[in-house]
DNA sequence: GTGAAAGCGCTAACAG
DNA sequence: CTGTTAGCGCTTTCAC
């Protein structure tokens, strides 16, 4: 049951396992002959290199670490999943690491995977992660590519590589179909301060309105702070209970947009026809809610693919990534909740 | 930037590789002074020992293969986050595998973790490879430990441990708590009769009905083919346009349950005054929608760590584990959809 | 109590 | 065209 290795390949043809190796990577100095004897025999004991020694031999593990912040998100899930089809393409195994949103657990987790030999380290920061720049970039081993995804991290001496989405493009396009459905009044539940992503989205929403000409008022932006669904209730409440009420709610999840459509249910207010709910990612819940969701699709799955071929373009290709900077295009999805023309 | 050896530690401690090794392992033989003076120097070049070169040795890859039918389902997600923090846990890597519900893309899967030196597989069974018993039968090596999660497959020739929730217990539990509401007229929508999980919990429903003498009508078994929104619409208008209408749907999952409620709710039907609706899983689906749904909850978390600890105990242990059948509870969680009852 | 050397499976520089 | 050998980092048997 044992495995066969070039030992056995080589006892078995009377002949040195240098022979077999190089017959098995088609080196030019071996006759046609022997090739095919090898070769023969290979396919018979079902021949398999061992990648645990090419590892030793090569100082190259063929594992990549990526550290991400929760799995049982959709959008999350979805970027994990395209990172293994593509890593798994091309001869990497993945170390995958849950942060659970600490950023004491991110910096042992980046420890733990140099430790671990890592070719390479892909990491979806949580926020928090963000605000202890400066040691984080004491940690990064520069010889080793680490690629920053979702919420971007610049640090002050050290250029890493980026992929996100565009949610200023995306932000910007649910906006202006917002206002293609006659919706004049647009509020923005936003995400915290300290988020890069927020603040992009924020910032989106702002220069559209103004292009637009459109009403803006500041008790129209607010804050989470949970990003769940009760949170998402109250704010809506809180809008509508406003003298000057919105008559739209771009919200930072689509978990928070659900809570605003129930708050607003709840107040009798009917979406989209009074008010209309944009949501944020796509995820699965927005299809089955009731109306169902509107929301800006992040390419989750894309995301995992490029980031990974960005990572193997510097490990297999020597390629300098160290500027590279993903953007990856949004994509609207117009449902219920926004629909109130034809 | 290299990493620290054991040569490293050996020339600068003026000593041999082997004296550093038993050293670091405190070997009865090495005096305590060598002993502290290998372990002050190792700690300060931060040695840390080369995983890749402790396979080799000890022909022992400290890799487990895992495969998925998806990663982007909830319940699925979660077994993967709880394997994941056990198997770091103890020491191992985890290489995941997506088999997209295709039975061949899950034997080439198999094949390949083996062909990676796995020691252990965990696998969670599209319904469609149970009915290619026989070949992957002969794929299993019996020598690794190989579980299956979730859909149990019951080999001829073979055993494996098994791993899954007690469907049959939390269906019962959800009817019983059906009845209590004062539902009378319960019907299902199950899966697939090739799929085992549809199978136990079809009896557990049947069974339950019987023990508490509750009518029932074969038009209110209904089987799911797509699992999708759209056919838990369809299904429940063509229930309720039987003459004799149930008054509560138990669901095969919790989408099938929302697109229920979508359909009812467009026949004007009240949930849960009107019919009862229970879904199967408690994804994150459950508590956003409206009214939210009552569900059973699967721990799925709970699940991957047992299942990884089991793997281990016979990596680790040997203990003989191939009669292991992990059968984990479930716990019935009720929102609004089922709750008509103070 | 410590050192020398073999070997895990593989590749590649060097010999012939 | 093929064989010999060293070495990747580590453990362990056998010597001393």
């Amino acid at each position: 049951m044992k495995r066969t290795t070039l030992k056995d390949l080589a006892k078995s043809l009377n002949t040195t396992i240098a022979t077999v190796s190089r017959a098995l990577h088609d080196h030019p100095e071996i006759s046609d002959k022997m090739k095919s004897r090898v070769k023969e025999a290979a396919a018979l004991y079902n021949y398999k290199p061992n990648t645990t020694a090419l590892s030793l031999k090569f100082q190259k593990s063929y594992r990549l670490g990526v550290i991400f912040p929760r799995l049982t998100h959709y959008y999350l899930a979805q970027i994990l999943s395209g990172m293994l089809s593509q890593a798994t393409k091309a001869g990497y195994k993945m170390i995958i690491a849950e942060s659970n949103y600490s950023p004491d657990k991110e910096m042992d987790l980046i420890q733990e995977l140099y430790e671990l030999d890592v070719d390479g380290i892909l990491i979806l920061p949580s926020r928090k992660l963000g605000s202890q720049k400066a040691q984080l970039e004491k940690l990064i081993k520069p010889d080793i590519p680490f690629v920053i995804i979702d919420r971007l991290i610049h640090f002050d001496n050290l250029k890493t590589p980026l992929i996100s989405s565009n949610d200023y493009i995306g932000t910007k396009e649910g906006i202006l179909h917002l206002i293609d459905q006659g919706y004049k009044k647009i509020a923005h539940l936003r995400g915290l301060s300290s988020s890069t992503i927020a603040t992009v989205r924020v910032n989106a929403y702002l220069d559209t309105l103004k292009a637009k000409g459109l009403e803006f008022h500041k008790e129209w932006l607010q804050t989470c702070k949970k990003f769940n669904l009760n949170e998402g209730e109250k704010l809506a409440v809180q809008l509508m209970d406003l003298k000057n009420r919105p008559d739209a709610i771009f919200c930072v999840s689509d978990t928070v947009a659900l809570g605003v459509i129930r708050g607003l249910k709840k107040m009798g207010i009917r979406v989209p026809e009074d008010v209309g709910v944009l949501g944020f990612s796509n995820s699965d819940l927005a299809q089955v809610s009731a109306p169902s969701l509107s929301s800006i699709h992040q390419p989750g799955r894309k995301i995992g693919i490029k980031s990974i071929k960005m990572v193997l373009s510097k490990i297999d290709d020597q390629k300098d990534i160290s500027n590279e900077h993903l953007i990856m295009k949004t994509r609207l999805v117009i449902r219920e909740s926004t629909l109130r023309k034809g």
